[in-house]
DNA sequence: GTCTATACAAGGATAGAC
DNA sequence: GTCTATCCTTGTATAGAC
């Protein structure tokens, strides 16, 4: 089973790694681009630089091409779902929150591209995800929410439509690009105008949800010495 | 040229214009699900009762089935465009807007997602309508925020963000139905459901963005009777 | 006016040459 | 390990039977 004619063989190639990683990337493209059914393994290959059974070689099928791109996706969504409690100061807590999901949107557009296409088409790869374990995520931050409505530092609103309010317009500098890129008449959005965008949003869900600065505790010193 | 045998010969027979509706209305169903690429005439077909060439037979082509569904839901969207003056209540046109976008998305769902989709795909064929006819529409409403703004009824923020976000928080829920769905564990939302959404996202925009009460003017009566 | 039959390209996937 | 050739299905579109 020892193949010694090849140098880097952990995980496959080095020439097996870089054809993956452009499939990979043309293939995010592609997928966001038009849909599960709509994508093309050829267009992709093309965009890969590869003939077109060099796409399945390596990655067995189109449905498992398109998978693991919704998996790596969720990957990078889970990297950034930090925890939170009750302890912690919602202005600071939910500010980090938009910013976060600002910058995958950012950083990853075609991913979050690729998520909504999914969405939008009803979900069929990752309904279990969305009923299961990303529910359980929501509705963990959700009471974390609801005992700051409890404690004053809120209004009470309900958290599950503010969670969505902060996907929906974070998300939507990603997925709706070609429309704020045509109605702003721009080529692309600059760093500072998604700083603006964000500071933004942080200030109307801050503000229009009435959260409140946490009253310093006495028995908590790391709060004594901040002040 | 004159044809006796059909009854009712306004453009096209009655059964034309049943066949055309069912066409149309699994077309958009189809099409929201699956992207232009993705959708294919023969599920719209089945899905409308009819045979496959009769879709190409009412329709001419996908091309123009398509193009004529995007039509349809931007009429849907311009009969709702009110226009607005500087001299209206910014906490009722905030709200007004709010309410009838939420309004679009719940009656027409599938055409909010084709809507979408044509937009995750890069707006191949809307792209003049977005910066040209919509451009000018937003341009203007943004006019009119910021004279809000400048006399002091709202806090100066950036009135193009603004419309992003009450556009990206509405449409959220038609567009991302099956992750709304999922995480709350429902099969539908009901109208009381999207009655309390849009009281919330109403409350946060207008808090969030400090919209006040303009003062009555001595000169209005219509101001003066109603108080 | 409406549907069946068919043309012809493009899709995903596999077998086998290199 | 990598690419060419090929299979079979599905897609859009059209011609012609009913």
């Amino acid at each position: 089973m020892a193949k010694v004619d090849n140098i880097s063989e952990q995980e496959g190639g080095a020439i097996r790694r870089r054809n993956e990683r452009a499939i990979l990337a043309a293939a995010e493209r592609v997928f966001a681009r038009h849909g599960y059914r709509g994508a093309s393994l050829q267009e992709i290959a093309e965009q890969a630089g590869l003939p077109k059974s060099n796409v399945l070689y390596y990655m067995g099928s189109k449905r498992k091409l398109y998978v693991r791109l919704l998996e790596r996706m969720m990957e990078r969504w889970n990297a950034m779902l930090d925890d939170i409690s009750p302890e912690d100061d919602p202005a600071e807590v939910l500010s980090a929150f938009i910013r976060s999901k600002m910058q995958i949107s950012r950083r990853h557009p075609e991913g979050s591209r690729l998520f909504a296409s999914e969405i939008l088409g009803g979900a069929p790869f990752l309904q279990e995800y969305l009923s299961g374990e990303l529910r359980d995520w929501v509705q963990s931050r959700a009471a974390v929410f609801r005992e700051w409505a409890d404690r004053g530092l809120m209004d009470p609103v309900d958290p599950i439509w503010l969670i969505f309010l902060i996907w929906s317009s974070t998300q939507h500098y990603a997925d709706f690009e070609a429309q704020v890129l045509g109605i702003t008449g721009r080529d692309a959005l600059s760093d500072e105008d998604l700083e603006k965008i964000t500071e933004f949003l942080t200030r109307v869900v801050i503000k229009g949800c009435g959260v409140r600065h946490p009253a310093p505790r006495a028995e908590d010193p790391a709060t004594l010495t901040e002040r």
